[in-house]
DNA sequence: CATAGTCATGGCATGTCGTGTCATCACTAT
DNA sequence: ATAGTGATGACACGACATGCCATGACTATG
């Protein structure tokens, strides 16, 4: 007991992920994914604020790639130009280091369960504030700035959506720009 | 004690955002809110799945008011012509019937706590679904319907947010324009 | 080597949320 | 009248989440 369980906070990830995936997200209590993974339950809530946090660990940073992505790069750039040719690489950036098949796996689980797909609305939410921020920061004005925030966080995520779809094939970036691509086709259409 | 209580949902409605500003969403608990009301715990959630549905009944119908909205437009608009001829009306018809003084109040306490906040971006998420089959059923292809469906959402809800920032003047449809107006000034500038 | 300090954890108590279940009472239809 | 319907009351209960204190393991310092 003492101090020190080594990835205590993985182990705690994993076996809630399996159990998630075994049995549903509401199914599974607490304590049943802190007996699979050696741990008490109050040591959980450590770890996460609630039941929920445990399948977001690690996206914390989102928000801070996102504002350090935006500050790299060229001033002159426009919103809509910053969009266009930054959000493939940043999208690519951002899911980094994780397996296709474990953002799969984990799709699965917030897909079927309401609680989840709200908290997964969150952090589109965090990242669409994030970039209105980065936005004014480069001078553009506060309705602009959160218009283009919100137009470059909606095409991600229809985007990465779209990914995980076709398993990951075509590659995130080339999924975005097709989605730009249809965005920038769409607005065309407006502009008689 | 037996049946009928008329308007116990509306008192629980009103109970309930009465404390909720008085001493914030968590604080209060729901026997608070049901004592005030003259009703119990348990018919509480009777009428409402969880505490915070109190605050967003009457919302069911909106997805439905969207597929209406749609089908009733010209079947010649296309996406982009339906949003910048239609949003404007249809958001008026959201509102209706709501003071303005009722929804600064209510959007005062969602503010202020993350779990409202979350349960609004949800709302809006249903718009967007109702929005996108509705482009489909209009025969618009499944990614462009879904660009239009969050596009359009997303201005509906910057401009809602933007008229209660200044207290309802100059009126919804006017703000919607305007921000269908901004919208389409910044996309403009990806047409090069 | 000893001692104090730090920190993740265990264990316990507690409050709130949300649900299942059954009884009761008011009103309605026949 | 009598049976049915539907909202409510009352109670039990499990899960979530947090506060509090104790403990044991590791670290730093002398």
């Amino acid at each position: 007991m003492g101090r020190w369980q080594p990835g205590a906070r993985e182990r705690l990830e994993q076996a809630a992920l399996d159990l998630f995936l075994e049995q549903g997200f509401t199914e599974t209590t607490v304590p049943q994914i802190t007996a699979r993974a050696g741990l008490t339950t109050r040591t959980f809530f450590r770890h996460f604020a609630d039941k929920r946090e445990v399948l977001f660990a690690g996206e914390e940073s989102v928000p801070e790639q996102v504002a350090r992505f935006m500050a790299e790069a060229p001033p002159s750039l426009g919103p809509m130009e910053l969009i266009t040719e930054g959000l493939a690489p940043a999208a690519a950036e951002i899911f980094e280091g994780r397996s296709l098949d474990y953002l799969l796996r984990r799709r699965a689980v917030i897909d079927a369960e309401p609680a989840l797909r709200e908290r997964e609305l969150r952090k589109f939410s965090l990242m669409a504030e994030a970039l209105e921020q980065g936005f004014r920061d480069r001078g553009v004005d506060d309705l602009t700035a959160q218009l283009a925030a919100e137009l470059a966080v909606t095409t991600f995520r229809i985007a990465a959506t779209r990914w995980l779809n076709q398993h990951g094939d075509p590659d995130l970036p080339a999924t975005v720009n097709q989605t730009l691509a249809a965005m920038r086709h769409l607005t065309n259409t407006l502009s008689t």
